[in-house]
DNA sequence: TAACTTTTTTAAACCGTTTAAAAGCGATAG
DNA sequence: CTATCGCTTTTAAACGGTTTAAAAAAGTTA
């Protein structure tokens, strides 16, 4: 054992080949059970290897077969339990494909995407998952896949990418949260973060003011209130939503990290979340179900989306045929104790 | 623009050696600023190359030098807060050396742990920055090592492992707290989460035990509640804490996840943590002080625990002399409200 | 035993880069 | 006119595997 430790010297193929007294062809062949090596000559062969050790050099191998084993996934941020979830999904998914993933976060910063993208194709990656950065041109996506890189969205589309997007079906969650919202008596309810730079962005508001016309109520710009998409940004934005003049009683919030942050910042001023103003989430973290009050939100489906996207990443590359459609999963609303109890209507 | 789609041939340095009538030696030293070549010939071949968009091949320069640029950074859990932040220092301390890094999670799973890290191996990667996993044997770390994989330990220590270790003061971490409650006034004081399998829980354990008997406090088994170390763990704390015989007034959680997730178990419970029940948290994430009541915690210089273990790697990545011994961050605490004001001794 | 199959093994080309050593070349010195 | 030198470029051999046509060995049939 750990001959490696004595010899000191690079343990490969022709180490096994010399070994034995065969030819590094049939050592290659017998280490990926070709059949084309008798049964005996193959047990000899992946004996020996294990007893010194051997490590296969996927460098050497990818660069005769064009093949690395390994696939990207650029996201905003790991840290946001949205695409934590989505990366799980993911990971579960490639485990067992046998590939190794390369993980990134691009905070939204065009340039860092593209840094590594780059890193990508530079290492023979066979494939990416993206969230695209804001900004990201169609021409990005169609260079990587001309330079070998298949791509697959999530979260977010790109105008004019011919790639598969797999996403929630932003605008409609919206609704559904904004509809429960009306149909408890609120008729002032604010929207909280996000941005209209993004298409989920720009869905997520759609469906918020499509609900709210729908409904024949009014909506005020300053209920609108734009940021990012954190606790952090939550709960800064308390104290602009409970100086709003004729203050709205309910606030659909863009995803359950500005909820939980927008309760915390509420609380914080002494209202008490789900009584004195109904909050709802998107996304339905984990969290969002243990937050004080729970979280009303909308289910969005990560563990789908992270399925479906690495499965047609795999299918891409094994050349099977993809569906470029983009593919909408529906959302469901879950309804928690944020917001509230139905009010009288005035 | 875009010849590469034309062309339908895969671009390497020949192709643009061909093109210029020199060698691809000549091309290969140009990119790479050598000074050997002229420099008018080097604006020419890096003209060339960008015109026609030609991608570094990593995998095959790798081949010959025996240099990946790759890192590897084995964690628990990246969706950990505290791990995220460890990771962004450790990203930003590395981005500038232009390794890219390889993520994964071992959630405590040693198997998974092993597979990536021959993972690595089969890459070729530089080196490696991990948590260990619980149960991990010095001896799978010196065989990284002796295959030319040098490791470095974030956060938790191998008995018998010779490579540097980076982490905080666990034990007097926990004292800290401890003692910080004691101070205002509370003599009976549980410790929720963690477990005694990993040396953070034994020193975490350890220093609360310490102050406690430093003070002249009984520790009754029951106040202990070993458990995971996330939000959901906490939360289910709750319900096992809160009907405790002769309960104890204050808790000393394992991390910030736990302490968050208890106390939205104990609020859910009608209690007001922080009044009715005294909390502190460790980590000090970023969450911490938004959350409410805002928590009182040990900060645990994740920060620096990143940006030294990154650079301890890269020293002996470039052979530059690296101390063995553990570096102990020495935390601080973070009072808060949750912690609550003095209490009246019985 | 020869001729023909079938199974097993091998030799050599190839993947795209790096690098030590060799070579070309104009200028300067002897 | 030749020798030496510096600068620039080229040659050719790695690096460690995979692939495939072809050779060798073993097994069948006539």
């Amino acid at each position: 054992m750990a001959e490696e430790a004595i010899l000191g010297q690079k343990i490969k193929l022709s180490t096994i080949a010399d070994a034995l007294g065969v030819s590094t062809a049939t050592v290659s062949l017998a280490l990926r059970d070709s059949p084309l090596v008798a049964d005996e000559t193959r047990e000899r062969i992946k004996h020996h290897a294990r007893e010194i050790g051997y490590i296969y050099n996927r460098r050497a191998a990818s660069l005769r077969t064009s093949r690395s084993g390994i696939l990207g996934v650029v996201v905003h941020d790991i840290m946001n339990p949205f695409f934590a979830e989505i990366l799980r999904s993911i990971e579960t998914e490639l485990d067992r494909s046998g590939q190794t993933f390369l993980l990134s976060n691009h905070y939204d910063d065009l340039e860092k995407q593209r840094s590594f993208i780059d890193t990508l194709l530079q290492l023979g990656a066979d494939g990416v998952i993206m969230s695209p950065a804001i900004g990201t041109p169609a021409e990005d996506i169609a260079m990587a896949e001309r330079n070998g890189l298949p791509a697959v969205l999530i979260a977010r589309a790109v105008e004019g990418a011919e790639v598969p997007v797999f996403r929630g079906d932003d605008a409609y969650g919206t609704a559904l949260a904004t509809n429960h919202l009306i149909s408890l008596g609120h008729r002032r309810i604010a929207m909280v973060g996000g941005t209209d730079q993004t298409s989920t962005g720009r869905h997520r508001y759609q469906g918020y003011l499509d609900a709210m016309t729908a409904a024949g109520l009014e909506v005020k710009p300053s209920w609108r209130i734009p940021g990012p998409r954190t606790k952090q940004a939550g709960f800064d934005a308390a104290g602009r939503f409970l100086t709003i003049e004729d203050r709205p009683t309910a606030v659909c919030c863009w995803n359950d990290l500005v909820a939980i942050g927008l309760m915390n910042g509420i609380a914080r001023a002494g209202l008490v979340p789900g009584v004195d103003v109904a909050v709802t989430g998107y996304d339905d973290i984990e969290e969002a179900a243990i937050a004080t009050p729970a979280l009303t939100t909308v289910w969005n489906g990560q563990r789908e989306v992270g399925r479906r996207a690495a499965s047609a990443l795999l299918d891409k590359l094994n050349g099977r045929p993809v569906r470029l459609s983009q593919e909408l999963i529906k959302p469901e609303l879950h309804v928690r104790q944020s917001s509230g109890v139905p009010i009288k209507t005035p």
